[in-house]
DNA sequence: GTCTATAGATGGATAGAC
DNA sequence: GTCTATCCATCTATAGAC
């Protein structure tokens, strides 16, 4: 054969790799699929080899981002809860994920979007995101508050993101820490 | 004269109101100029006597659209400061927000869009958040508050547009409400 | 000021060569 | 499996009639 074995599903595996963090940047609605393939080197043509549409590559990768954000979230098993949560805090609201939307979290960059999707690439979303809540959930206590911390922290990342000036940021995503310490801290 | 005096700006301030339903329904990029203007009852070609172009109309979308939230934050002056608190969370965390973002708040919809944008239209969203921001810190007491309230139920009412079912939904907006309560009860 | 018509570019998706 | 070439629809924006 001219292609070694797994060949596909690498190259399906590149393509959602790149794909997501031109779309992270970018946006799906406003890339175009020969953006999308030119990141991962190839023409629109081999696009359609791996995915049946352009809707089909956005529940992929919203099933690869979670699992990639999944992992994310875990951090090291060694921390204690405060520990982590500290951690998790500082990286998450940090500077460097409101300038890199391409290489960080999914959620602020493409939940509007995945709204406005189809009832299946949301239900693909819900699944994606039900695991997130399940690790964030071990480290917080309850169901409720990790619900809660995640919308808060996709939240003051998605305002960060859209105002012009770095100390406006650095003010969002400050106030947002000191929130949910002050929340984590008034349940126990 | 063919039309009466103001019918300029009648008629532009009408297609900020149409067009900002149909982009805050179906996102900003998602959206075509023909979209936006047969909401209106008007066609394309009228589209520019108004706006020199579709990213123009997204600046002056953030502009009214902020006006509008002003108002919606602001509340009834009448209220204790808990009273507007207890009311503004129901109604910004309430289903009927989820489901119908044409009539609602621009962030949930609009912010990740918003970031992309250039550096003179993300000045405009930031002078017009601050608007809403301030009268949130009159209420709640700090700046920082403002922000991170703010933070926590856009990013509340995000999440919960794109899960697929009205019980996950609430799920997410009971949590957010429940965690800003026990962040503002912790610093008093 | 708004319409119809259209230019010019780009969108998603497919066909056939290799 | 990927390429080039292309179909057809839609996009932003403009021109000219009314």
């Amino acid at each position: 054969m001219r292609y070694k074995p797994g060949h596909n599903a690498e190259r399906r595996q590149a393509l959602l790799q790149t794909s997501g963090r031109v779309v992270k940047q970018n946006g799906f609605a406003a890339t175009g699929v020969d953006a999308l393939t030119q990141a991962a080197g190839v023409t629109s043509g081999a696009f359609y080899t791996h995915f049946a549409s352009k809707a089909e590559l956005l529940k992929a990768l919203i099933e690869s981002e979670s699992q990639a954000s999944r992992q994310r979230w875990d951090g090291d098993p060694q921390l204690s809860d405060d520990e982590w949560i500290a951690t998790t805090l500082a990286r998450y609201l940090h500077p460097d994920h409101v300038h890199h939307p391409e290489s960080g979290c999914v959620l602020p960059a493409l939940t509007a979007e995945i709204a406005r999707a189809d009832q299946d690439t949301r239900q693909v979303f819900e699944d994606g995101l039900r695991q997130v809540t399940a690790a964030l959930s071990q480290r917080l206590g309850s169901d409720e508050r990790a619900w809660a911390f995640l919308s808060q922290v996709v939240g003051a990342v998605l305002i960060a993101r859209a105002l012009p000036n770095e100390a406006s940021q650095r003010q969002v995503l400050q106030a947002s820490q000191q929130f949910i310490r002050q929340a984590l801290a008034a349940a126990g």
